[in-house]
RNA sequence: CGGGGUGUGGCGCAGCUUGGUAGCGCACUCGCUUUGGGAGCGAGGGGCCGUGGGUUCAAAUCCCGCCACCCCGACCA
């Protein structure tokens, strides 16, 4: 490859995008490899064409050797197979939906699990065809809320998603773990920083979900570690370590006047002031506090839904989202319309809606809570005694410091990420929606069992752009780099003929180049567009040529050597094996 | 969904308060000079001022609606 940037279609941008906040999508965007062309879309240029292309090659290339078959769907689909499986509903707003000429409705994918089972059911019969892994690389679509971040939080973007079809769960635990492994390698050739952390599979459901987190400060994604041993986890994820039940030997509970104290802090100051139950030590753990929020059911009507958590802890509606999904819940305000939620002093005793509390809230417990009354709190009231929750829900905000659910020593650290990939047990849940049989060796009808493994292509791009970059623009790893070598002719002395007989030399040696042979075009220019661009290796053929040297360059290390130009051809190839 | 901000040539912005024939820098074209760290001089081309309506003799500017983009929040009981 010999690309020629006098004639590439390419203009770098002097001046930072308005637009552009994160730093990946600002520097794709000077350096003239994506250009946003739709509200969520995006064009690629041609040296960003060039990466997401070598970023796929990486993707096929493991895929393929961890035994998958590569597939293409259309992303145009009918209707009926998501109405099958229940997520033309479940889906929601989130999902682009269309109606042909006939009327019939139609939709533009966000994920193809309905059209993977139905390949399988269309095309096996036996269990003389499993296991059977089948991948495809393609745009999906999703009408996100928010699109940000450029290239990160797309409408339309690309996917790789693959799915695992077994016969036995120990198949389905043994192709997850190929994937697992395939997934390694994946975004270590791309030289993506990663921790794989437990997580929840959201609106696709299933089971042992594990995410692939490129750490980044811009990250939409929290995830924690553990101090002492090897837990990683999305804080949607992480299960709060329930306490032992205790006796029920609190005194009986007790109700107060305890006027102006709707708020957690003013509650916990009144009830120091006036040495409530004759303590003056109360503070925001002591307290029990309900947050009423609506939660809307795909396809059902919505319901109301009262959360328990110690006083000192924020919901965390992310949290709440993940353990309630599909369902959505939002905060409850129209307390005019129900005037049996007194707010600020609600109290899990007696209440008419369905109540969930922390794993916190254990049996047992003894709590500072409202008494359900304008003005009135209760103190002694017992979990398991004074009211009983109709379930335990992780909803609770994490923070650092906590205990480590995992080996009960460490606390936990926060850091934030981008989630490249996701991979998760799927079982049977399509398989089952779809009645996908096959027969098994001994003449009976067999449900397989499904994995889900997914990577955000796209996405990829911009972690990786997320990680490799400096002031001076983009950094990319060698393997994925738009070209692998960047020479730049400085000077008119016949710099640009020496260019161009070096990059065609290299070129014939497989070498990717690019050469800067623009004309009228000062040195200063072509440096800084060379270093904004991020070939990790450059090669400057300019003042010294009568003399037979040329430059190298590092654009990691920022190193130059000079170096006599007849070696440069070999110098490079032997770098790049 | 809520809040804030912004929409003026390809990019970055001024002009709007106080209505009166649209400007600057970069980029682009041509000529001459320059050529190892974002060159100089000269001459040019390019804009339904996001969009629809209203007020007015006259609207980028004032009023109303809509759309788009960016940021923040999705929250304290």
């Amino acid at each position: 490859m010999l690309l020629r940037m006098s004639s590439l279609l390419l203009k770098t941008l002097r001046e930072e995008p308005a637009d552009a906040e994160v730093p990946s999508h600002r520097l794709l965007l000077r350096a003239g490899f994506v250009r946003r062309a739709a509200p969520g879309g995006y064009t690629w240029l041609p040296l960003g064409k060039l990466v997401l292309d070598r970023v796929t090659d990486v993707i096929r290339a493991e895929m393929t050797a961890a035994g998958g078959q590569e597939v293409s769907f259309p992303a145009l689909l009918p209707r009926e197979p998501y109405d099958t499986s229940g997520r033309w509903t479940e889906y929601g707003e989130d999902i682009f939906t269309l109606k042909d000429r006939r009327g019939a409705d139609y939709l533009l994918a966000p994920t193809h699990e309905e059209m993977f089972t139905l390949l399988v059911q269309d095309m096996t019969g036996s269990y003389r065809d499993f296991p059977l892994v089948l991948f495809q690389i393609q745009t999906k679509y999703r009408d996100e809320a928010r699109p940000r971040g450029g290239l990160l939080r797309g409408r339309e973007f690309l996917m790789k998603d693959a799915y695992s079809f077994d016969l036995t769960d120990d198949g389905l635990v043994s192709a997850y773990a190929t994937m697992r492994a395939a997934y390694q390698r994946i975004f270590s050739r791309l030289g993506l920083e990663h921790t794989i952390v437990s997580a929840v599979s959201g609106a696709m459901g299933g089971s042992a979900s594990e995410e692939f987190l490129a750490a980044a400060e811009v990250g939409e994604d929290t995830f924690v570690g553990c101090t002492a041993c090897s837990y990683a986890a999305n804080t949607e994820a992480v299960v709060t370590p329930a306490p032992a039940s205790r006796p029920f030997d609190a005194p009986a509970l007790q109700a107060h006047d305890t006027p102006g104290t709707p708020t957690i802090a003013s509650l916990v100051d009144f009830a120091n002031a006036q040495e409530l139950a004759g303590r003056t030590d109360w503070t925001a753990a002591d307290t029990l506090k309900n947050v009423v929020v609506t939660v809307h059911h795909p396809g059902r009507p919505d319901e109301l839904l009262a959360i328990g958590v110690p006083g000192d802890r924020e919901v965390d509606l992310k949290r709440l989202n993940a353990a309630l999904a599909p369902a959505t819940a939002t905060l409850f305000d129209d307390f005019a319309s129900r005037p049996d939620l007194v707010k600020g002093y609600i109290g899990p005793q007696d209440l008419k809606v369905r109540y969930l509390a922390d794993p916190r809230v254990a049996p047992g417990t003894a709590w500072l809570t409202g008494a359900n009354e304008s003005g009135r709190h209760a103190t002694n009231v017992v979990s398991g005694r004074d009211f009983t929750p109709d379930g335990t829900i992780e909803a609770a905000e994490v923070r650092a410091g906590d205990t480590c659910p995992s080996c009960g020593a460490g606390s936990l650290t926060m850091r934030r990420g981008i989630e490249i990939g996701h991979i998760f047990q799927l079982g049977r849940r399509y398989t089952d929606a779809f009645g996908l049989d096959v027969l098994g060796s001994d003449g009976k009808p067999v449900r397989p069992t499904m994995g889900s493994y997914g990577i955000g292509v796209s996405r990829a791009v911009a972690a990786i752009a997320e990680q490799h970059a400096d002031e001076r623009g983009l950094i990319w790893p060698a393997a994925i780099a738009p070209a692998d070598v960047h020479i730049v002719a400085a000077g008119r002395d016949g710099q640009v003929e020496a260019a161009l007989s070096l990059g065609a030399t290299l070129a014939r040696a497989g070498v990717r180049v690019l050469v800067d042979d623009r004309p009228n075009v000062s040195a200063g220019v072509k440096f800084t567009d060379a270093e904004l661009i991020g070939i990790p290796r450059s090669v400057v053929v300019g003042r010294r040529l009568s003399e037979g040297y040329a430059e190298l360059r590092d654009r990691s290390t920022g190193g130059r050597d000079e170096v006599p130009l007849v070696d440069i051809a070999r110098v490079i190839t032997a770098e790049l094996g």
